[in-house]
DNA sequence: GTGGTCTAGACCACT
DNA sequence: GTGGTCTAGACCACC
C-alpha cells in the first residue's frame, strides 16, 4: 500500500479521510484487520503517535473499532465511512466555491472555469503562503 | 465594508486574499488609501498585529504600498493583485481536483458534482456531524 | 457456565475477581478442579495467555493451587477468596464515593442517588453519546 | 487552582471530568478564558501534550472552544457540561452497581451497603491490582 | 504569549 | 506482537 501523503499539510486529516475513502470504497472490508499502528507509520514515514491520533478519530466516529493487544479493525457498518466521504466532498466543494466567491466569481463562472480546468491545468505554478 | 471573515480559519491569507480581490476588481483604485490598521482590526474584529502583517505582505507583493505616517496605498499597478487572484483561483482549484481525485471522483464526476452542486446545496447543506 | 465478560475493559482483572467470588460463594468448593485453561479460555472467548495470568494471580493470593500436568484447584481455605471480595467490594465502593464527591455529590446525596438508581436505571439508561 | 489528580489512573479523563465539573456547576463561566495549555500543565504537573488532549476531547462534546493564538474559552452553552455530569455520574453508578452484582450483591444490598459506608470507610485498607 | 501539530521514545497491560 | 497513555521537546502560525 502506498500512503501518498503531502508533508506540507497537517498529516491526521489526510489519512484520516484516506482511509475513510478506503473503508468506503471496499478496499477494506467489515472486521478486516487495519495495518497495526506501528506499521502503517513506517509505511507512511509518520510517527505512531500521528496514526494513533488518526484511528482514534476514526473510532469516534464509528468508523473503526480496536481490540487491545490485537489490532484496529473495519467497524462492521461501512455507512459510517460513507457518510464520511460523502460529508468530506461536500464540506470541500462547500468551502471551494465559497472561496471563488470570494475571488469574485459566481457560480456559473466557477462551472466553466472547472469545465475548461484541464487546459489550465497543463501549466504548473507556484505560490508561496 | 463588511468583512467576512472566518475565525476559525487562519486571518492573514483571508484578509490578503480578501484585499488581493478588492483591489484587483477596482473597489480600490490606485494610490487610493486603505483603511488604517486600526480601523481595519476593529471593522474586521481581528488584531492589529495580524492588520499590520497582512498589509507587509501585501506590500511584499507589490499590491500596496505604505507612506511614514499616511498609511497604507494601493499601488499604482493593478496587475500585481490581479495576478494574485488568478493564482489563487488556480492553486485553489488544483488542490480542489486532488482532494475530489482522492475521494475517488475523476474529473467528469468532480465536474458533474459542481454542475449540480445549487441542488444540493439548497436542500441538504449545513448537515452537521 | 456463562462467563459475562467485558471486552472492552482488561480481562485480567475481571476474570480475576469473578473466579474469586466464585469460590468466595461457594459454587466452587475446595480441592475442586477449575476448567482448564484452554477450556476457559474458549468458553469466555478470551486468549489462553490471559487466562494463565488470571491463575497465577490468583494462586499468589492463595485462592487457588496448580497440581502439574492435573490442573488448577480451589484451595482448602476459602478466606483467602472470600476477603479478596470483601476488598473488592470496598476499594470500588470507596472509589465510586470519590468519584462521586468530584463531581460535587456529597455522601446524603450519593445515598439519595444510589437509592433511587432503579428508576432512572430503567427509564434512561444505556443512553449513547 | 489546586488539581488533585491521580497519577496512577488515566489522567486525561480525570482532567477531562473534574473540568466538565468546574464548567457544568459555575466556577467557570461562558467565553471565560481557561488556563492555557502550557499553565495548565504547568499547575497540575503534568504534560502539555496531555492537556491539549484533554481540551480537544472537550472541544469535540461542545464543551469548550480554542481562539487560535487566542486560548480556550468556555462554551456559550453549558448545558454540554452538564449533561456530560450527569452522563459521568449515570455510568459511573451503572458501574458500579454492576461490579457489585458480579460480586454478588443484590440492589438492596448495595443500597444498606452505601448507607452505612461511613463506618467502614474509617479502616483504610490496600490492594494491590 | 497562545493553540496546533508532529516527532521521538518510553512504559504498561493485553493477545 | 498489539493498542493506550504519557513525557519531552520541537516548530509553526496567529494574537
Amino acid at each position: 500500500m502506498k500512503w501518498n501523503l503531502d508533508k506540507d499539510k497537517p498529516i491526521c486529516p489526510q489519512l484520516r479521510q484516506l482511509l475513510s475513502f478506503l473503508i468506503a470504497s471496499g478496499v477494506y472490508t467489515p472486521h478486516q484487520q487495519l495495518p497495526s499502528v506501528r506499521q502503517l507509520a513506517v509505511e507512511a514515514g509518520v510517527n505512531p503517535n500521528t496514526v494513533q491520533k488518526t484511528f482514534e478519530q476514526l473510532n469516534s466516529k464509528g468508523i473503526i473499532y480496536a481490540r487491545r493487544g490485537a489490532g484496529w479493525f473495519v467497524s462492521e457498518d461501512i455507512n459510517a465511512a460513507q457518510l464520511a466521504v460523502k460529508e468530506i466532498i461536500k464540506e470541500k466543494t462547500a468551502e471551494y466555491f465559497d472561496e471563488m466567491h470570494k475571488m469574485g466569481l459566481n457560480d456559473d463562472e466557477i462551472r466553466t472555469y472547472v469545465k475548461e480546468w484541464d487546459n489550465e491545468c497543463t501549466t504548473e505554478m507556484q505560490e508561496s503562503d
